[in-house]
DNA sequence: CTGAAAGCGCTTACAG
DNA sequence: CTGAAAGCGCTTACAG
């Protein structure tokens, strides 16, 4: 019944006889205790809190980044803050500081188009906080990275569309300011190339993600005098806004036109037809976001197990040290190590929306 | 230069020389100097952290209450953690009891259809803390209420329908276990029966506010031997579904049919035709819900000023608490009183997707 | 392996 | 109107 002791506890640290742990974890499951975690925040160095910084664009790619990272944080002990940022605003700087010096947060989860923000890039890093950006258009330095695969994923894309016999496929671009839409665009290209394809720039439409310029881009192509029997928009949105255009003038989808799109949006499997498209890993990656953030804020593990520079049991690894390597923390999913940068995998998610070319009249 | 001075200013409390506070106020915004909110947290009772709580559906509907509540949050020196429920979820219980004694936030705002989650109310009723609902189904007592007017919302819509010259108007439920659904069926009914139009049940289709099953009722209700002339989804994802089933077949929207939406979310005017709607208050119900968790939590006034029970200027009044009263606090905006009820106001939004009836055959 | 001391950065009563 | 004291609930070094 001691009171250091149970912090001992609390914390997982090592040096506490198996006997008293148990009476310790018995009482504090009988009480319902848990600690504060203000006082906890003040006496350690970190708050175990993480904030997640956005703007108002993309509702559906936020949401599913909140979701990852507040499963994540809940098993980890964390909590996330989220903060809203406006886009123009010229008090984002005023924000910022307010927060990171009122709050303290361990880390900070930068959603696209934020994370290609210089300015508030710069601001955070003069201020030291730890940063995952989430698919970011530059490479930044000493900032963490999680991303996909765009250019890739986009070239497989478009390759399934070749192998299914189109050979006029149209490309619905997104808004260039936004890092992730160049790259899918060289990725389509890319996929034309190798399959000896003309790259033909009228079939390509310049939107800028909404349904509106999908719906735009694709009357576009469709004007085309020899029109594509394929298109593939940059995102789900205008890939939908593609098929109310084709169905406008009455096209099949996929009967008179296929049309494809990007992200796997919650919308994509509800609409009519049901959206061929690539599957973004949201969640996972703003798991991943998570894991290296907390595995940075960290304090680190006595011995040398974990920095990975001197050989497992040299001269000043202690029982102690070891202990605690293998445990790996109280019954917590296994952190990922600390990376700068992680690409996660996507995939093809092929539906209703697209299939082979009708034979030409 | 003090100590406990500078705490008196930072805190607006009076009985500071205007002099002294001057000097301190500039030393502070030389120094950039903010209070950690950890430290505070612990010394008061509160912690200056509300706590957003929702699931997973209605992202549209989920970021905008995140908009009002973090752009309130932050003018008033509170902070958003949000916190995704899994809905079938057995550990909710667990999950929250960690939030609440971890983080001590000092309000929640319930997000429908959490906000209706009998076990989840009666845990946060047994804790103790302070939580709004927003558009919740039944009246619980003790707790903060913010909505709309759902049935007059939809009373209006359909009687504006009306006026078009429209008879044979068809509904798009929304899934019943929503509390807004049934308040929205009972508007649109209630305008027929103003109106002395008949109240067909077989113009009402069955949805579950999914962009689908807004498609499947638009086609089931054009199918009637007696297709309606206009459509009114109780979402507009549902509208939108109900769009394409139009144009599939070839109708014109609002040609050949009207269709009207509810919610005005942002795809609503991105889509084509754009969509005439109903405007909710998202973001403002939030705002109008920090607003009240924050009077709730912020320590009763010196003085009776703000209890409103005794008179202004009885014995108890003194200088100081006047003052305080008056000031209003630092150039925030002004809070809204607390209430245990707010009723937002709404509004129509006719945009593109309704017009007359064309001239019948 | 265990505990008594001091401190994290603020604030609440209490004296002047 | 202003300040010296004690404490919020935890944790970090330090002694046993």
């Amino acid at each position: 019944v001691s009171m250091k002791t149970v912090s001992r506890v609390l914390n997982a640290e090592p040096n506490v006889v198996p006997a008293l742990r148990e009476r310790v974890m018995a009482s504090v499951a009988a009480l319902g205790y848990r600690p504060n975690l203000h006082a906890r925040s003040l006496a350690r160095a970190r708050s175990s809190i993480l904030g997640l910084l956005y703007y108002a664009s993309s509702a559906a790619f936020v949401m599913g980044l909140q979701r990852g990272a507040t499963a994540r944080c809940r098993a980890l002990g964390y909590h996330l803050v989220v903060e809203q940022l406006d886009d123009g605003g010229d008090h984002v700087a005023e924000q910022l500081r307010h927060m990171l010096t009122a709050l303290r947060p361990d880390g900070l989860i930068l959603a696209p188009p934020v994370c290609d923000n210089t300015e508030v890039i710069g601001l955070l890093a003069q201020a030291g906080v730890p940063c995952v950006l989430i698919s970011p258009g530059g490479d930044s330095p000493a900032l963490g990275r999680v991303s996909m695969d765009d250019a890739r994923a986009a070239q497989e894309m478009t390759a399934s569309l070749i192998a299914l016999g189109h050979r006029r496929i149209g490309y619905i671009h997104g808004h260039p300011a936004q890092a992730a839409a160049p790259r899918r665009l060289a990725g389509y290209r890319q996929a034309l190339a190798e399959h000896g394809l003309p790259a033909d720039p009228a079939l390509v439409a310049q939107g800028d993600f909404t349904f509106r310029t999908g719906l735009d881009g694709c009357d576009q192509l469709l004007d085309l005098a020899d029109p594509p029997t394929a298109v593939f928009a940059a995102n789900d949105d205008m890939a939908m806004g593609a098929v109310v255009a084709a169905q406008r003038r009455g096209w099949q989808v996929p009967g008179d036109l296929s049309v494809a799109g990007f992200d796997d949006s919650p919308l994509a499997s509800l609409v009519w037809p049901q959206l061929s498209t690539v599957r973004q890993p949201v969640a996972e990656m703003a798991e991943a976001a998570v894991d290296m953030l907390v595995s940075r804020s960290a304090r680190p593990p006595a011995g040398g197990a974990a920095t990975g520079g001197e050989a497992a049991g040299a001269s000043h690894a202690t029982a102690a040290s070891l202990t605690s390597a293998a445990s790996g923390g109280p019954g917590v999913p296994p952190m990922a190590p600390p990376t700068t940068h992680r690409v996660l995998d996507h995939a093809l998610v092929v539906r209703a929306s697209t299939a082979g070319p009708r034979a030409a009249g």
